[in-house]
DNA sequence: CTGATATCGTTGTACTATACAACTCTCGGG
DNA sequence: CCCGAGAGTTGTATAGTACAACGATATCAG
C-alpha cells in the first residue's frame, strides 16, 4: 500500500469515526442526569470553568444564537441552577453564575460522566490516554480554523 | 505529577474534546450540501456501504427510533436519492437502494466533506493519521460496549 | 389449518433545540 | 442630545426526535 492509500483511509477512517463520535453523543445525551441535558451541562460547566460568563460568550463559544442560549439559559435560572447578576458597571450585561443548587447538581453529573469514561477507557494505559488526548485538541484546534 | 493525575487530566481532556467534536459536528451539519443534512448524508452512505440495507437497520445502527429512520427515508425517497423494493422473500420488509441521483449527490458530498477533513488534518503527517484513526476506532468500540 | 405472537413499517401527536427577525434597553461617541 | 452598536428577549417557523397506536405480514405452536 502507497503512503498515498495510507493517508486515504486513515482520512476516511476519522471522518466515519468522528461522526460516530457525534452520534453517540446525541443519543447519550438524553441519559446523562435525569435533570440535566448535554447542552446544559456543558453550559453549566463553562459558567463554573470560567467563574461566570454572558450569555452572549456562550453563543459564540458554541456556535449557537443568543435567542438559543437566551431560552437556555432561561430553563436554567427557573430550574434555580444559575443566577443572573446585572454587571453594574454595563447595564446591558447579566453575568451567568451558579447557584448553590448548580454546583451541586453540576458535581454529581460531572461525576456520573466522569464514570462512564472511565469505564469506556479501562483498558488504556497512561500513554495511550495522554496521546488521544493530545490528538483530540490538536484535531479540535485544526478544525476550529477551518471550518 | 503522579501517573494517577496524568490519567485524570487525560480522562477529562477526552470528556471536553469529545463533545466539542460533537457540537462542532452539529454545527457543520447544515452547510455540508445544499440538500444534504447530515444524517441524510449518513443513511446514504451506510446504504452505499452496505449495498443496501432496511430501515430497522438503521434504527439499530444509529440508536434512532423506527418511526425517525421512516420519515427520513421517506424525505430521501421523495426527493429521489433512494428506492425502496420490497424484499421478495418477506414482504413486510424494504430493502433500500441508492437511486442514481443519490449515487451523484453521495459522491459530492463525500467529495467536499473530504476536502473538508483534508484541510483540516493538512499538517498531519502519515503515522499521525493513521495512529489518531485507529484510537478513534477503539473508542468507539469501547464506547459502544460501555454506553 | 388456525390462532397467538413477533416483526416491519407508517402515522398521529408532542416536545426540544434551533435559527432568523423584530424588538427593547443600554452604552458610548460625535 | 442623538445615533449607531451591543446585549438580551420574544414571536415564529422548522427540523429532528420519541412514544404510542396501528396495519400488514411472517412464524410458530397446537
Amino acid at each position: 500500500m502507497s503512503a498515498r492509500d495510507a493517508r486515504d483511509v486513515a482520512l476516511e477512517t476519522i471522518q466515519r469515526e468522528l461522526t460516530a463520535v457525534a452520534r453517540r453523543a446525541r443519543a447519550t445525551a438524553a441519559q446523562m442526569h435525569p435533570e440535566l441535558s448535554l447542552v446544559a451541562y456543558t453550559i453549566l460547566a463553562h459558567i463554573e470553568e470560567q467563574q461566570g460568563c454572558r450569555a452572549t460568550d456562550l453563543a459564540a463559544h458554541y456556535l449557537l444564537d443568543k435567542s438559543t442560549v437566551s431560552r437556555q439559559v432561561a430553563a436554567l435560572e427557573r430550574l434555580g441552577l444559575i443566577e443572573r447578576r446585572v454587571d453594574p458597571s454595563d447595564h446591558r450585561v447579566q453575568v451567568l453564575h451558579l447557584a448553590r443548587h448548580g454546583n451541586e447538581i453540576l458535581a454529581t453529573a460531572r461525576a456520573s460522566r466522569r464514570e462512564t469514561f472511565e469505564a469506556r477507557l479501562r483498558d488504556w494505559d497512561r500513554e495511550d490516554l495522554t496521546r488521544f488526548a493530545a490528538d483530540l485538541v490538536r484535531y479540535n484546534v485544526d478544525a476550529a480554523s477551518h471550518p
